[in-house]
DNA sequence: TTTT
DNA sequence: TTTT
């Protein structure tokens, strides 16, 4: 279990990537503002990486700018990678696994408005069946 | 471990009781709707009831309304209360731990809209430290 | 969003039964102990019904037995039925989408061990790939 | 809302210090295994740097081993620090609130049993009591 | 019995 | 750098 949930907004528009083998990827930084705790600490937040494949990453990349707020449930995946100078260095990111929108209509590129078929996506649920029992 | 998220509106107002000894309970029901299933599946939601306790059920019952957007923590817990026809009867809730107001600004009771200090309750983080290593 | 996360174990065996439509269903109750709470507090549970459909069903009917310690990931969903005095009656379940095996070997019907491929299902993760950036 | 739950595997034994203020801070690595995804992918895990303060940290501090399976639940943190060429750089971590044990016995150091009321903490649980409606 |  |  490597479970994650986070709701924040973004602090810029999604860049949206494509791997050699045509994969979309896209990724952006979400500001999670933490609990207060009474005195007037100066809003903090935590500025979490999350990362996106596929098409819920395309999906992201048409509707989500800077500011839009989000519900992101995924998992914390740890990656590595050579630094310059030859040392081992590590990235935390989420990989998002389901995005929904959040209440605050913030201002979009395009002006429109999030079609209401794609205000939630990532993780689908079968239509109710009876259950036989 | 008994955990659940739940994002969802308010189907009416808060309703606020006291115990005998004259602890706070507020509840209320949760809409929280399905994620679509492709067809017009006509809007489906489950309506979950929530039960809060203490000071953070004075806090709901102070700013939340009916159609209020909000993020709850809590857990599943099981209630049996015996039926007038003698049966045993069972009751399944989500106690909320902490509640979070989303954007959507709603129609309040009051009109007035949330403080700040009051968008965010039931589990404070502590303020930064230092950590010694 | 609709999430639910619970660890405790199993206090039957699954019943697997079929829909009309050959879909499989499986189905048990899964007891979640409390926190303590200081007093020696019986050791309370909440005894939480559990659904789980298709593939997954299968496995789950297959390997887990009275007595198995799981963590479950899933949803709550509220059904109703008309009981046989004619009033509407409402059940809550929690749909599982995924099951993970945890540590503490418990007796199994066939008295094997749980093959490694079959110790957590319902939430496949794509291989490692190098993200563009 | 920044949430995580993890289950995994110390990679060592917990280490204990505190700050000058006198608060207890744990911390150690914990193994979370990912999914199979079919090939023999060589059973990956992502290493995830646990932190943990206070009254929690030294029950940590006194039960947990190298090995020991927990389920964790907590939050994603990022500190950030100036390394010694002057750099800025980041450090993720996930702040636990609330430590499960769970079932496989691994070695521990001092080849005693977990007390029954060490098996679970961080997030009491208040006793039942009558719901007033 | 239900929210947007 | 890592656990089972």
């Amino acid at each position: 279990m490597n479970k994650v949930i986070l709701a924040g907004r973004l602090t810029k528009d999604p860049e949206v990537r494509y791997t050699q083998t045509g994969k979309a990827v896209a990724s952006f930084t979400l500001a999670v503002n933490r609990r207060f705790t009474k005195e007037k600490d100066k809003q903090q937040a935590d500025f979490i990486p999350i990362v996106i494949w596929d098409k819920l990453a395309e999906v992201c990349g048409n509707y989500l700018v800077k500011g839009t707020q989000v519900l992101i449930e995924g998992r914390i995946q740890i990656r590595n990678y050579d630094a310059k100078d030859g040392s081992k260095r590590y990235v935390t990111e989420v990989i998002a696994q389901s995005v929904e929108f959040m209440g605050s209509k913030s201002t979009t590129n395009t002006g429109g408005a999030v079609p209401e078929a794609a205000k939630s996506f990532g993780s689908e649920i079968p239509p109710d069946e009876e259950i036989p029992f």
